[in-house]
DNA sequence: CGCCAGGGGAGCT
DNA sequence: AGCTCCCCTGGC
């Protein structure tokens, strides 16, 4: 166990912001994530979260995966007071953070995601990762999968993934795996690219969209300028943003304003 | 059964 | 940059 005192931090905003669909509450309180080939459960009391780990992995992996180095308070303070939109979506989405995800996996993930609703995505997801992912035990003793490898996909045609449920996306999926496992693509060198250029090479794949790259650049690369924007925000923009949004004055960080945003119209605003 | 929308994308001009 | 057409599933 590892408790810590947390600002900013909401395990219930976080999962149900949709960046990350291999996290789920299991009771009430209690929460638990896949990420890679990692598992955890975590709850969380106020501001005092507790993650069932070693203080050792969570210094090594989740502090990372969570952004606990970031300060969020600080970012919403950039907030303009006299924008009545974006300080009512704090309010409501005050805990969100941007998740530090796998790669591979949010490229599967965000090809999944297109035309596409977020229960089905999820079982999408789930679906692939029984099918095709290692199974693993965790620390206690709950087994899970992992998430399938570009190799493990890489060997199926390109309408396998049908039987997952992914229906057109799954040549999408198969012919990335492929292209990964052959080293055609190289994830590391594009990890290591800023993100204009990220984005360019990830708009290269079979399926990869520009809302898509902004997705898989701020939700694995945590290029916090990425805007993807969906319809939700194309008409949030339409709405409260005619005269074009502020992206000067959020240059850095309109990757949290979108999620922030992304966030309140589906959880906050309540119509 | 038909229609349509669900966190777009490919292919062309 | 803008346009058309398209992919598959689930809900009504």
């Amino acid at each position: 166990m590892t408790e810590k005192i947390l600002e900013n931090f909401s395990i219930a905003q976080i999962c149900e912001s949709g960046q990350c669909f291999r996290m789920e509450e299991m009771q009430d309180g209690r929460y638990r994530v896949i990420a890679g080939n990692r598992y955890l459960e975590l709850e969380q009391q106020g501001k005092v979260v507790r993650f069932d780990c070693s203080e050792v992995e969570y210094q090594n992996f989740w502090r990372h995966y969570f952004d606990i180095e970031t300060d969020y308070g600080a970012i919403a303070a950039q907030i303009n007071p006299n924008d009545r939109y974006l300080t009512a979506a704090i309010q409501t989405a005050w805990g969100v953070r941007i998740l530090n995800q796998d790669l591979w996996e949010m490229i599967v993930t965000f090809l999944i995601s297109q035309q596409n609703n977020i229960v089905r995505i999820r079982r999408c997801i789930k679906n692939i990762c029984e099918a095709y992912g290692e199974t693993k035990t965790a620390s206690n003793g709950v087994s899970y999968y992992a998430f399938p490898t570009p190799e493990a996909l890489a060997g199926l045609e390109e309408d396998d993934l049908m039987a997952c449920n992914l229906g057109y996306r799954s040549k999408y999926v198969v012919r990335t795996a492929k292209a990964v496992a052959s080293g055609e693509v190289d994830l590391e060198w594009i990890g290591s690219l800023n993100y204009q250029k990220a984005r360019t090479e990830l708009l290269k794949l079979f399926g990869v969209g520009e809302k898509v790259a902004d997705c898989i650049c701020l939700f694995a690369l945590h290029h916090l300028d990425a805007f993807p924007v969906d319809t939700h925000i194309r008409q949030v923009l339409e709405q409260h943003y005619k005269r074009g949004f502020p992206n000067r004055r959020y240059k850095g960080i309109r990757g949290i304003m979108q999620q922030y945003i992304f966030y309140y119209e589906l959880h906050g605003s309540e119509k």
